[in-house]
DNA sequence: TTCAATGTTCTACAAGTGTAGAACATGGTG
DNA sequence: CACCATGTTCTACACTTGTAGAACATTGAA
């Protein structure tokens, strides 16, 4: 049974949401990865958490609006919405150190 | 018996807890109404919710570093800490509609 | 001192969250 | 076909969260 994955059109991406998704640390990282290094394949993240707690945060990471998923073959990749969430939420990426390097006085936040 | 109310200084500041904090409509509300209103004494405050509940979000608010509370006689005057998340986060408190009117197509946010 | 006003704290509870193991589904490969 | 690899879904569980009522603490005023 193939269902159709979910994606909200980018005017349905809510801030609720998004920052709920963004407030777990490994899904922050994720989205940052993502977009350091472009699209990736999930089995490409390296974290010490079950696979099927990964599968959780993207599923969250994708529901909230902020990557999108693609299948491909038995491998699916994914892709942060940069340009849909730069569209709706101007410079929040930035603010919460996905797309712009930490300052040093950031980095060692508990 | 008075403690001292609980602040954490700038450097402790973390992302994690703010953008939690943030995720909560009401609690981004009166981070909103703080910055718009100027410092506010919590019966100010009118949300439908009790009052052991507003508590809580003013406890969530003050305890991630997003506000700063004074005693004051009976009352308690609640003040956005701008400058503290502005160095901290920068362009955070614009990204999240804080200090910055929300876009026409993002109002109806759900 | 007695009373009222302002908020916090205590207690409780239903709902949601992060976690992981086991089973399952899908697709490529031999 | 059988087999393996990649991920998801199901189930479960401990912990957290948003909520509110009741009691309490503190302060100012009558």
């Amino acid at each position: 049974m193939r269902t159709a994955l979910y994606h909200p059109d980018r005017d349905e991406i809510s801030l609720d949401k998004v920052l709920h998704a963004l407030s777990d640390p490994i899904r922050r990282d994720i989205a940052r990865v993502m977009h350091e290094q472009g699209p990736r394949v999930c089995g490409q993240l390296d974290y010490p958490i079950a696979k099927s707690t990964l599968s959780h945060h993207l599923k969250v990471l994708r529901e909230s609006g902020i990557m999108h998923t693609e299948v491909r073959g038995t491998t699916r990749v994914i892709t942060l919405r940069r340009e849909d969430l730069e569209a709706r939420f101007p410079g929040l990426l930035d603010a919460v150190q996905v797309t712009a390097p930490a300052p040093e006085h950031v980095l060692s936040t508990v």
